[in-house]
DNA sequence: CGTACGTTTGATCTTTCTCAATAATGGTGG
DNA sequence: CCACCATTATTGAGAAAGATCAAACGTACG
């Protein structure tokens, strides 16, 4: 089977309805599949974009880089998700992108995706409403690393993948491969490697999490939850939902 | 003079081409005018929004709250800046908005944007560029908070305040009165008032700044914002000029 | 002119970093 | 399949940046 947009046009449907018509269309964008190792740039800090890449399969991750050569994190993306949508219609890049684990994506042309929100409304605003979302988990971020402690960082950044693998559809049950290094984790979360490594196992000394290499497993969810301080709203995944 | 959205308009008009028929489509939006005090409420978290603000004069800040109670100050705004975008798709605020100084504000029904974003793609887009520089500014805090120090990050903001209001034309030259107090500063930098204060004092013992009252100069421009890490690229002012 | 708020300063404490060594893991070529 | 090497994770000891606590000082405003 070959692959397909389906993936991400499954995503924005979660938040903004999208109609048969608008569908085909954007199934219809041509684009290339890419299989890329892990570590490989997707998009580097200062280029000026030409394309825009959906993460089909594999891990990705978007980092800035400090004076010192200090590296932060800023997000990480999942399959399905739309990589650098700010790339559509900002003309340089501020931030890099690049592959966590292997990782295969599909590159479609900022002109083919540009003809299309311009021609579609539901697109259009469909990756309207993904940028805000992206926009609102930044702002998440931001809260995370500038006013939580070290173990409510990383309790934070284990809840958030978890839970939007889950809405993805891509965890049967709260547990998954966790698909960063310590480093990484680090990097994400303004900490020091080895700090990321005594809090997650003070996190599993106080049972709230377990690991198997990678592989990370939550016997309290709601023990996690609370001393990660995590609330989904951020997520907005009840966007299409009415809510209280 | 009654007040219009015309400083609003100009400040889209900087990243994205708007013609004659939508600047007069935007201008046309009815919208009520509120003038509020210092620290007013202009969105809470959680609220379901009908209505967004344009900031006409003063100042005002984006803020999420931890579960310990702490603040982080997420952003802060200046005059012709559109305070809640987000809130145009997304269906619950995900963080509130409050004023720093007595403001000003349009208030324009949600409803009426959303029609206006339909019926015009310049205005559509211009939004969305919008938001796509507010992510970007949200990026750039989280390296700020996450792998700077205070001194960085406390230089790093009065950049950026200074930049921005000098591309909106609001300073004739570098200084500015700053409109926050030094626990709003260690709320927007994830440090404590104490911390804040020291740093201010070292930065205008390396006669990097100086300050009488609230009013900032900087005599060292150039020092400051080597000082600070500081590369206005993640404004994204130069959108519409070609680029090197 | 007094009261509330904001700023400054000093002393002490805590979290996290840094440095360094060791241990585990994973992948590779023989 | 094994030995080797590079990468990643763990642990300990000491250092440092920033937090906390507490008091004094300014300033603005009713």
């Amino acid at each position: 089977m070959s692959p397909t947009l389906e993936i991400a046009l499954e995503k924005l449907q979660i938040r903004s309805p999208i109609g048969d018509a608008d569908r085909a269309a954007f199934l219809a964008l041509p684009f290339r599949v890419r299989t890329l190792e892990p570590s490989s740039y997707i998009i580097r800090e200062g280029d000026a974009p030409t394309q825009c890449a959906v993460l089909l399969s594999g891990f990705a991750y978007r980092q800035k880089l400090a004076a010192d050569g200090g590296r932060q994190i800023i997000g990480v993306h999942i399959p399905g998700d739309i990589l650098d949508l700010q790339n559509l219609y900002l003309s340089v890049s501020d931030h890099g992108v690049q592959t966590l684990t292997r990782a295969t994506v599909a590159l479609i042309s900022r002109a083919d995706l540009q003809t299309l929100a311009r021609t579609s409304l539901a697109i259009q605003q469909a990756f309207f409403v993904d940028a805000l979302v992206d926009s609102s988990i930044f702002r998440e971020w931001i809260l995370n690393v500038g006013r939580r402690d070290a173990r409510e960082r990383v309790a934070h950044l284990l809840c958030e993948i978890a839970r939007r693998l889950e809405a993805a559809g891509l965890t049967a049950e709260y547990g998954y491969e966790l698909p960063m290094t310590q480093e990484q984790l680090a990097d994400a979360t303004g900490l020091t490697p080895v700090h990321i490594s005594r809090t997650l196992r003070a996190l599993e000394a106080e049972k709230l999490i377990s690991r198997s290499k990678r592989h990370i497993r939550f016997p309290d969810w709601d023990g996690l939850r609370k001393a990660a301080d995590f609330n989904e709203r951020y997520l907005h995944l009840d966007q299409l939902r009415p809510h209280l």
